[in-house]
DNA sequence: TCACTCCTTACGAACGTTCGTAAGTCTATA
DNA sequence: TATAGACTTACGAACGTTCGTAAGGAGTGA
């Protein structure tokens, strides 16, 4: 289906150069149609970006259920090394991180409620799937800490490590993930 | 001069619509001049976006600086932890750290390797201002802990909480803010 | 089997608008 | 009187969008 090869290379055309920044002959292009035909699949250049916002959303949210799903089994600390170490080598692979970040940090002004509405609740899912976990597996943790807090610190330092992805020095990275994971194994633990 | 109006103008425009969402014309308007006339100022776009951007380089790294003078006598756990809140604090009072992140993080095609460049540097300078701030301080840590391991991880808390700034859940930010704190502190004292 | 209609997908041509940029002119200040 | 800075006018290029049209497939009734 051409919709689907549309969305895909709108996906990496706003990825690399923004909602403004990407043009629809440019889309058209790359997908072997001319960019009047785009109006036969999608009613607008809007129409194509939301569309494609949802699937980046719905792609991001299967990928982190799916590997709760498949390492539910694991010890705490495995799921999390193992989870930080997947999820940023998910960059390299495809350009869905980097659209859904691009558009979740700076969306553009007139797509701003919904796009806001949709990390909104990315996050909320995000986060209490986490909280599930450390409850789950509150016994790897030093007693006295909190589950939650310890949870939203690893979200937060994820986020951090994101950072250092979209920055673009992956030995820098490296020194980062290291360094935050011993620290924050370290004080989550005895 | 109307040389820094105009760059403190583009400066917010171009935070708030990046680089291609950003027009001259509405940015002279702003500024009270027709468009044309920002040639006697800059001689393209292109320059008037790279003279923004090198300044509000310079002006974030002023203040993190500055702060670190201000604050060389206090103890490792008030420099960091105010550090943290003025830091995030500074996001509401000026557009600069907008722009220098959206800037950073997703530079335009064309600026990339300049942009990177200068990423760099800022990133470099800002940990080696760190490594100082925690060899300088080290009795304060946990025996054992890596004064470098500390600092890089503390970072990469500050960048994940910029992450929580972007998104715009005030109420969230201040969860994740606690939560990363506690767990990091606990991480590097005993 | 044939003809008819409907829907999807694609196209060329053109629309109005906005973009960044250029050249020349006027005007105030120093 | 020289210069900096703002103005007017104009430009080609690119943008998103609309229109009319045509080819092909699917389903329907004769």
């Amino acid at each position: 289906m051409k919709s689907n090869d549309l969305k895909e290379v709108a996906l990496n055309q706003f990825a690399l150069h923004g909602y403004q920044g990407a043009s629809l002959s440019s889309i058209a292009n790359e997908v072997g149609i001319k960019k009047q035909s785009i109006y036969a699949h999608f009613k607008s250049k809007e129409d194509l970006f939301i569309s494609t916002y949802n699937d980046s959303l719905v792609n991001e949210l299967y990928f982190i259920k799916q590997y709760m799903l498949e390492n539910s089994s694991s010890s705490l600390k495995e799921v999390l090394y193992t989870f930080l170490n997947e999820y940023l080598g998910r960059y390299e692979k495809s350009h869905n991180m980097n659209f859904f970040m691009r558009t979740s940090f700076f969306p553009p002004v007139q797509f701003e409620q919904q796009i806001k509405k949709g990390t909104n609740e990315f996050v909320d899912e995000l986060e209490s799937l986490y909280f599930s976990l450390f409850e789950d597996k509150k016994d790897d943790l030093k007693p006295g800490i909190n589950p939650e807090f310890a949870a939203l610190s690893f979200l937060t330092i994820l986020d951090g490590l994101l950072v250092e992805l979209l920055y673009g020095f992956p030995e820098r990275l490296q020194k980062r993930l290291t360094s935050s994971w011993e620290v924050y194994w370290q004080g989550v633990t005895k």
